[in-house]
DNA sequence: GTCTATATCCAGATAGAC
DNA sequence: GTCTATCTGGATATAGAC
């Protein structure tokens, strides 16, 4: 019985990843509203019915994503912030990991939009939205840190902090979507175009 | 009787157009298919019956505001190309011109949303993609010419003017998207930061 | 031209068999 | 745990009165 009980654990986990991550593109490319249950359990392998079975609603399956995605990036965010390298350094660091992630894993573009979505939409389930109220500014908070410090040690233009951190998420943002909408078909720009914004 | 039928055609305009003012506002706060026919005639101040005696459908609403919005984006790049004035004005009055709409006009920031919206999704309208798929390349040309331009008389910045051109549209539609979420309290940032990326 | 009432359809969520 | 069948609500679009 113990025993089982852990594989039991296992598949439910497994079947928890399989449904979220067909929501996940489902949700980017088509909106909350217009994703039904049955495209979800149809991506997914499984039947409308078992869908219900692990999450209570198609509300409570796109809050788990955008939890999870805002959870990531701050994650990555507060990692960066405490590498052992300048602050010119962690801007190259962010920006090419950034353009890199989007390039090579389809689904970072995809939450991108997704929050952007959220944050946009009264569509969108409230609790989602307060999560984003209350987490986007880690990432913000940590850039303009970084951005700052680089400019006391003279490696970044003298742009109000807080401006070019909104610039920075803004590009990213805008860069992202594209991504997501045009796929294989589109190029990356150069990191050093953006960079050029930021640095001396 | 011809009297008559001048001023039913001004009424007749004056609905569609108030039609087309609810929708672009509730399409762009809760996308396409979170917007209900009821909401748009709630927010027009007439009936849902009302509604489909000037449009077939909703769809049809919609497709007509991406028609529009592109036509008169495509308009305003083309007139600007054609200002007597040198490359680097051209990309200076440009992106003033943008951030400017964006502040003093909350609808042009919904339009970017939409039509972002839009490209990303299978959820919309198959001939409002099309729209944005043929008329989407002609603001590109527009700048991406000034800004080869400009590298030719020595104002622009030697990067690929295709990618500087990605950069351009990206930090203008993410710029969009943050006043779009955020409304007054979203401060546009000072336009020369992002003139740097482009102009020497 | 405009409204109210309604037919029709479709999607979310549940119930119950296996 | 998984599926099929079904209940139920709500939204699009239409019909018909004024």
């Amino acid at each position: 019985m113990p025993r089982n009980k852990e594989a039991n654990q296992k598949v439910k986990d497994e079947r928890r990843d399989q449904i979220l991550s067909a929501a996940l593109r489902l949700f980017a490319t088509k909106g909350l509203s217009a994703t039904k249950i049955t495209d979800i359990a149809l991506k997914s392998g499984m039947s409308q019915g078992l869908i219900y079975h692990y999450y209570k609603s198609k509300e409570e399956i796109f809050t788990w994503l955008i939890g999870s995605a805002m959870a990531k990036m701050n994650e990555a965010a507060l990692n960066l912030e405490k590498l052992p390298v300048s602050a010119k350094e962690k801007i190259i660091i962010a920006l090419e990991g950034l353009l890199k992630g989007f390039n090579e894993n389809a689904d970072t573009a995809n939450y991108y939009f997704l929050i952007t979505q959220t944050a946009l939409s009264d569509a969108y389930p409230e609790d989602a939205k307060e999560i984003i109220r209350t987490q986007n500014d880690v990432k913000y908070g940590v850039i303009t840190r970084i951005l700052k410090q680089g400019q006391m040690d003279g490696t970044v233009k003298d742009h109000d902090a807080n401006e070019m951190a909104t610039l920075f998420f803004s590009s990213i943002n805008g860069l992202a979507l594209n991504k997501a909408i045009y796929g294989q078909r589109f190029k990356m720009p150069d990191s050093n175009i953006l960079l050029s914004m930021f640095l001396k």
